[in-house]
DNA sequence: ATTAATATTTAAGCTTACTTAAATATTTTT
DNA sequence: AAAAATATTTAAGTAAGCTTAAATATTAAT
């Protein structure tokens, strides 16, 4: 399958993995940078590939073959940030952007290879699960987005969840990463600022970024 | 550029590289396993693109815009061979292939990261000069192919120049490998065979064979 | 030096993956 | 519930990168 159809049932897939009303051709368009009849063109092709199903102006939903290709694509996406960031010292936007490349041109058996190098980890540096070889993600998330985490609490960074260059040139900065240990000191409810602090950095977030950081409690 | 025209610019350097004759449509179209009439077509469009000098029924010619980018496509493939071969148990002719696919799709950003990491190597697992950032090739080569090596002389192999599968698993059985020590003992002349022995095997090769090995003489 | 064999080029046509513009349907607002 | 705003779909068209078949040129063989 072409690099134009991965990028399509991943998109769909992402967008629909955690709320599910967001599938419409014009939303995957404006994600891929594609005009909306290119992406209602598309799905029509896809759905007479069985990738997915489609119905005039309704949402876009996977089929079982369409969630396996996300997933196969997703798995090497992470494989790739996973190795990148072990191996080199890159950005993880420079990361991101190589591993939405390399996706596309990695077989299956040098995913494997990379996945048991890596000792098959679960996750990426972004916190994001790695799907198995099956197209299986066998972890349950529990995180909630910073934005709903109380106040008083200790949390873990479980996830950071954009591609956005601006987004995490400021966490590398704040120490904002993947597996940090932060305290959340004030929930600020008028303005919806969240007040924070990382290895002894007290951080003000404003609701955009708040919501990009989930984070799981620290029993 | 697309992968498509890389393709094409590297198909011609390579079959230009050592003789100069072999660069008409036909064999670049042969090489790349598209019709003539494909390939005319992508010499008349990159000719305007002035990547290379078209000439009806003559042999397509690099520019120097050309050179370069074939250059930059070959680094990146060399790279990642030498590279994955460095960091994974797979056959030469698997490396081969991806590096095939990955050459396309990595940026000159994480070329260098991956030639850092290796100590800017000279040469991949192949023994193919790495060409450097600005798409020199810095090394001279005076090995010559095995055909041509004299009987009762040790040769260093220095070059294994083929993509096939079956010469690849003959060359890794025994022991055939880049860097390796060989002694020539018979030179058949009237049926082309080349009689050699590394680590204590002895090996007949036909011409075929002989002529993709490229050693040089030890003083 | 013709003839025969090959190779290259031209021409017409196809598929993929887009575009813009117009038509139509859906959603939101009042 | 109708009007206004928004989104989706349809239609027509484009560029890239191919194909096959026919025309033309080159190369090799007699």
């Amino acid at each position: 399958m072409s690099i134009a159809i991965e990028n399509f049932v991943k998109a769909i897939y992402n967008n629909n993995s955690h709320d599910a009303h967001n599938t419409k051709p014009g939303n995957i368009a404006k994600k891929l940078g594609i005009s909306s009849a290119a992406a209602t063109d598309m799905a029509k092709k896809l759905a007479a590939k069985n990738l997915l199903d489609y119905e005039k102006y309704q949402e876009l939903q996977l089929t079982d073959a369409g969630k396996k290709m996300a997933l196969n694509v997703i798995r090497k996406h992470r494989l790739w940030e996973a190795f990148l960031f072990k191996m080199f010292d890159m950005s993880l936007h420079d990361i991101h952007k190589e591993a939405e490349l390399l996706e596309h041109q990695t077989s299956d058996l040098l995913a494997e290879k990379i996945s048991a190098f890596l000792g098959h980890p679960k996750f990426d540096p972004h916190g994001d699960p790695i799907p198995n070889e099956h197209g299986e993600i066998t972890t349950t998330d529990t995180s909630i987005p910073l934005s709903e985490a109380e106040a008083g609490k200790n949390y873990i960074i479980s996830r950071l969840t954009s591609d956005d260059k601006e987004f995490f040139e400021f966490c590398a900065n704040q120490k904002l990463k993947y597996g940090n240990e932060i305290t959340v000191s004030k929930q600020f409810q008028k303005n919806k600022m969240t007040e924070l602090s990382v290895q002894n950095n007290t951080i003000l977030l404003n609701e955009d970024f708040s919501n990009l950081i989930y984070v799981n409690a620290i029993n």
